[in-house]
DNA sequence: GCGTACATACTCGGATACTACCTGTCCGAGTCCGTAAGG
DNA sequence: CCTTACGGACTCGGACAGGTAGTATCCGAGTATGTACGC
């Protein structure tokens, strides 16, 4: 019971996203310096978003990077903690009432467990509350709670430091940290 | 997001402990070979249910074992999975919006982040479905499945003959596999 | 001056080591039972 | 026959290896850019 450290990276990312003009990108070696985490572990969350699901798009080349696929209202916490950790459920049934010496036969086990049942059920709960939250929702609490707006001026201060728009101007060096 | 393999083993143990007989115990070996997991490695959870969290109540020396420490109704899955996972949640929030070049100073962030407050959220609405659900229950939504009772009749067969009194009787010789 | 071709540098993508936790196992401390000796 | 002391065996408890998933890192494939050359 325990989840990766990169989903809490991959949810600010995708958060910082969200801000991003239509159709400009950001690298991620600016939003791991940006978060102050390796650049290379990054990528592997960002990929998770990209290639197999399709949260974000990428764009190859010098002056690429990535952006968000959808809007940010329909992205939720869900969408980011499936993909990276995976759609099995955390409970495993490993049906181990049907083990042990003489063993009933298997018709008597046609309908899942109910501690199995149980298990899901509370996980259920669990994902529902999390397809509840989108990333705009997100976006919208933190700039509440950000009440001389701070936070959001950093935010926004890197936005337009380190986005670009493919075919347009030159890419900017990063800054160094 | 992965639970340990022995939350299983543990709740299906805690289920069969609750039809004993008012301070009647059975040892971790009989427990084991009824659901054809390894002694040790059962032992191991036990032993977490037992010493740390106050759920079970153990007999030293022979015909020693297990007992339920509390009724089958006071005993929630939260109860059995926090002892074995741990209390922390499993989120962890490391504060990376803090990291990074030139932070922002530590008073921008006296509260936590609205991304932890939605995960946190979400982890206790899993948990309070988990807390609902009482070991009273399991067992007895386990028996309005067993139509015929051939499963609840397997459980009770293994109790009548492992199960065992401190201070009484002869003890004998587990069955073997 | 304009168009084209090329070398360049930057980006993401996948493959590769390292670490921590979960899994599985072992041996030791403690306790109660059964037996045997003594009164 | 009853009491007492002892040996034995069984139990749980904590300490010790192995395997798998998460963590961290590196190098390679691909592409748009910027420049230089030719027209």
């Amino acid at each position: 019971m325990k989840l990766g450290e990169g989903v809490e990276q991959a949810i600010h990312c995708v958060a910082l996203l969200s801000g991003l003009e239509p159709g400009a990108v950001v690298s991620a070696a600016a939003l791991a310096a940006f978060h102050g985490v390796s650049v290379s572990y990054l990528l592997k969350h960002l990929q998770a978003l990209s290639s197999s699901t399709g949260l974000l798009e990428t764009v190859p080349g010098p002056r690429g990077g990535y952006r968000l696929a959808r809007p940010a209202s329909a992205i939720s916490l869900l969408d980011i903690v499936l993909a990276l950790e995976g759609l099995a459920p955390a409970f495993r049934c490993a049906e181990i009432r049907q083990r042990g010496p003489d063993p009933l036969p298997g018709r008597y086990f046609a309908k899942p467990c109910g501690i199995a049942a149980a298990m899901l059920k509370a996980e259920r709960a669990y994902r529902a509350e999390l397809a509840r939250v989108t990333i705009a929702d997100v976006v919208a609490g933190l700039a509440a709670e950000d009440s001389d707006g701070a936070i959001a001026a950093r935010g926004c201060a890197f936005l337009t430091l380190h986005q670009r728009r493919p075919g347009q101007g030159a890419a900017p060096a990063l800054k160094e940290t």
